[in-house]
DNA sequence: AATGAATGAGAGTTCATTCAT
DNA sequence: GATGAATGAACTCTCATTCAT
């Protein structure tokens, strides 16, 4: 907290004027990183193309992750022991915004399984791996980082669509 | 110190006749950690399937993050701050064997690309993916874990794999 | 360090606002202490007389030390394992005090010997001597404390002295 | 402790089997530091020159300081907090050979005063001085040692000498 | 709204000491 | 006689938190 403070520039005792605790603290951080990331999945546009849709979706999350790694740190890497429940349940709201969209592509029949809630699952997995990767190993011999996010989603979105 | 103390049965003292600080202590957990699941690698014998060999390890890479959560998560997503040299190029050995497992494959011409670091990378982010969200987040309604993990990398696979 | 708070009268955390740690602490110690000697010798001002000037000096000396045990005990006395470089040189300092005015004996042709250097390390060491014994053995019988500074002092201004 | 034991090539448990605690072993080692000192001041055989075997026994005595540092620090210079009674007797021994040595000078109308306890003090302060100084500041740039410690003992016991 | 000063609780760590073997 | 393993108490030090000003 003394750190964070001289950071901001302001005296320790300072932040508990705007928060309640450290606790609480980081459970805005979270807060506020569940917020911009539904912020940024919700201004990209659905187009007619529901698979371009989802795949613009996949890579703003991962965007995210790596424009703002200590929100999304703290959101979806740091262990969460005591947070809130209002802050336990907004994953599954940025979360929803990836389903809606896998569901368009399950409506439209493009995908192998029709089970939304698996292949979101599925791909959720996959961004979240290259996103917290790349934060927590940042010094791991990676391949140019542009090449492996695209290589990732286009695997995973490959992974679950229909042939052709 | 001293919960793990307790947790052990001895007096936080006595972990120090066995580690030098805690900080050699995370060390070493991340380091049998990476022992552990290189061990646990090399015990996936190779098969006349390159690519089921590569499933195999696949999911025995998931399997050990889920048997082994505390050295998972010590070894690939705490941030590591000062931990030593030897313990950061740990990562590459274990690595190492999926990149193997991957060249038999591509070696074989069943993969799209013939790029092997670019597919091992790629691989490593799902399975790391969904090892990390499980042991994260376990309290998401996630769907039957048997199939998320059979889903991820059945997905990857599919996604990278030559179509037949 | 819990002592001294308790005898201060504040925290044992409330220290470590104005001291870095435990040795920067007692470096201070020291430093003080050798302010405050060089500041007492500083105002024993000089006199027609040199070797009464000296004496004063030399008194001076040893009645510092008797007033701030601590200090001399610190500065003085305590082994210096590993104090700062500053601190290391800072006896120097005061015993140069010591040597402007042995310096000015000798340059009246009033000692023996015409060597400083040697003269003034032969006084600082029977001074040193009177002074640290009291300090570190308190219970032993001694004389009347003024007879024996004094007579440590007159004794050794006789031996440097040239007769009459 | 332990590095004690180190150093004598046995467990740190094993100095319990001769010391009864640290305290026990310090009270010991100046104990020793005493016995060794009275040793070496009684091979000091009395000549027909009281003052010559004063200067003698004064010179043994800084000998014995710098040969066996550790023993003369443990004995004269530590803070003596809680030592036994016994130990705290014992600088009382070995002073007791400077004042019989003291009291044939004065016996002999060698020296000013006839005061032999006063006379003694203060030929103590003067060796323990340097003694000590050079013991605990190894580093100050003293004059060439033999030739310090000569004046030191000449210039007390011209101090205190009648003249002629 | 802000802070400087303080703190209680607890962190990691050391160390003299014990004792079963 | 000796030790390896263990410990309890104490150590230095940190840190989230409070509160009078």
């Amino acid at each position: 907290m003394r750190i964070l403070a001289e950071e901001v520039g302001c005296s320790a005792g300072t932040i508990y004027l705007y928060f309640k605790s450290k606790e609480h603290l980081l459970g805005c951080v979270a807060e506020e990183g569940f917020d911009k990331l539904l912020e940024i999945l919700d201004q990209i546009h659905d187009t007619d193309d529901p698979i371009q849709s989802l795949r613009n979706k996949l890579r703003a999350y991962v965007d995210f992750g790596l424009r703002f790694p200590y929100h999304y740190h703290v959101a979806f890497i740091l262990r969460t022991s005591g947070r809130s429940v209002t802050t336990e349940a907004r994953p599954h709201a940025s979360f929803d915004v990836l389903r809606q969209s896998v569901r368009s592509c399950v409506d439209q029949g493009l995908f192998i399984s029709k089970d939304v809630e698996r292949v979101s699952q599925i791909l959720w997995a996959a961004i979240h791996g290259v996103t917290s990767l790349l934060i927590v190993l940042p010094k791991f011999p990676w391949i140019e980082r542009e090449e492996l996010i695209d290589g990732v989603i286009e695997t995973a979105l490959k992974g679950v669509k229909l042939p052709q």
